[in-house]
DNA sequence: CGCGAGCTTGACGTTGTTCAACTAGAGTGG
DNA sequence: CCACTCTAGTTGAACAACGTCAAGCTCGCG
């Protein structure tokens, strides 16, 4: 993790993130003055679950994971990160602290931003506000989706709703070269690299999915789906 | 459930939830001309998971669940409401649909508030904006720890937090008479009314809980804490 | 007095984790 | 270029955790 500064500009950046079309040139000029880049390496920590929320990042390059850090040192993913990702972490208008941990999975960058910036830009430019208000939201709703996932799904269900996520949201193709670890699958799914490992197999055996290493096609959709619905 | 005009202004309302301590007298107004009031017997839903979210509810009396519809008609309690709390569903800005539903577990009184009134006074009065946001904020945080939880805890843990938290949070008294059903005790940890039943009786037979009925008594609060903190 | 809903209890089967052994590839140093 | 080691991943067997099923109990209510 090394800092540097970005040569762009926020107004030039291609990596800009959706949320800052909503700001008007002086309060982006804001943003852009506070702001420094960081580059990290796959596995290094951009924020860690209980430090203060002093920052906000948005997300240039890269892949990165959201997760809790549970009890033994066990790690359950809530969603990868994007670039043109704007995150700001629950906390930020209450100053508390980081809810989850983000770490780099790919080479990324990021941008920091001071919070104090972004909350008083939330205070005049409502539309600013509501962009931000609908994106929690969303990220809230999910969550509780997430809840009965893991409450009410066997692993399968779990695991093949995972596999489509990375299939459709992700790596956006049927066939694609993880670049998580097969124990960050089954972080996703919240099961055991075991019991992961198993499904794969059976799954890959019945034909619905390729997997060789960390090649993995999938095959049948449709049947992926229905087993991420009943469970 | 019956529709019934409240004799009150939201000015003199004992009820009045603390969300709006911070609108103005105008906006207040407009919160009033648009709200009615409608009770509801046990059992009855007040919102309901996947309708369209026109209204925002503040409860003024009673006790209610929120919770998830997952599959085989199973629930998921997320939390209870208290009176005084002020309920905006995700969905408010999006004009989406609820993504839980809420059911009264005891007699209640709730008041709906159209979205359109909470979105324009969101959009001209900054603190009540901020005020909505460090709301979901700690919903959010609180449903991340749930993921944990429901992941990682035995159940054990799950229905010592259950019981901490009724202690603690709803009936505010270490010994209290449940006004909710076994059944929905054993929905808000996630685990089969079964397996709750024969943890209660654990739990009673070591000393760290008296049960009677639908009397329970936490003897041991530290205990319940080391378990539902450890597993 | 009998009925039904809510609850409890025991027996059993399933699901998923854990432990341990093993394999394959990637990096290291002689 | 060949051992050596280290990590990621796989596989199998044993076990624990939890849900399900079925039976019985209790209590309020007609």
């Amino acid at each position: 993790m090394f800092k540097e500064t970005n040569p762009l500009d926020c107004n030039d950046c291609v990596f800009q993130s959706k949320a800052f079309k909503f700001l008007n040139p002086e309060e982006l000029e804001l943003v852009n003055k506070s702001r420094f880049e960081v580059k990290y390496k796959p596995g290094e920590g951009i924020f860690k679950q209980g430090t203060a929320c002093t920052h906000v990042v948005s997300f240039n390059s890269g892949l990165a994971k959201i997760y809790l850090e549970g009890y033994n040192n066990k790690q359950l993913i809530i969603r990868l990160v994007k670039p043109g990702e704007f995150i700001a972490s629950p906390g930020l208008l209450s100053n508390s602290s980081h809810y989850y941990s983000i770490s780099a999975i790919e080479n990324s960058t990021v941008c920091f931003i001071e919070t104090s910036v972004i909350k008083s830009i939330f205070k005049q430019n409502h539309i600013f506000g509501e962009m931000l208000m609908r994106e929690i939201h969303v990220y809230y709703s999910s969550t509780l989706q997430k809840l009965i996932n893991l409450n009410q799904k066997n692993m399968h269900g779990r695991l093949a709703e995972a596999l489509l996520y990375l299939s459709n949201t992700i790596y956006g193709a049927d066939a694609f070269t993880l670049t998580i670890t097969k124990k960050e699958l089954a972080d996703m799914a919240g099961i055991s690299t075991e019991s992961s490992s198993r499904i794969l197999k059976d799954l890959h055996e019945q034909g619905y999915i390729n997997i060789n290493k960390k090649k993995i096609e999938i095959k049948d959709q449709k049947y992926l789906s229905r087993l991420s619905e009943i469970g």
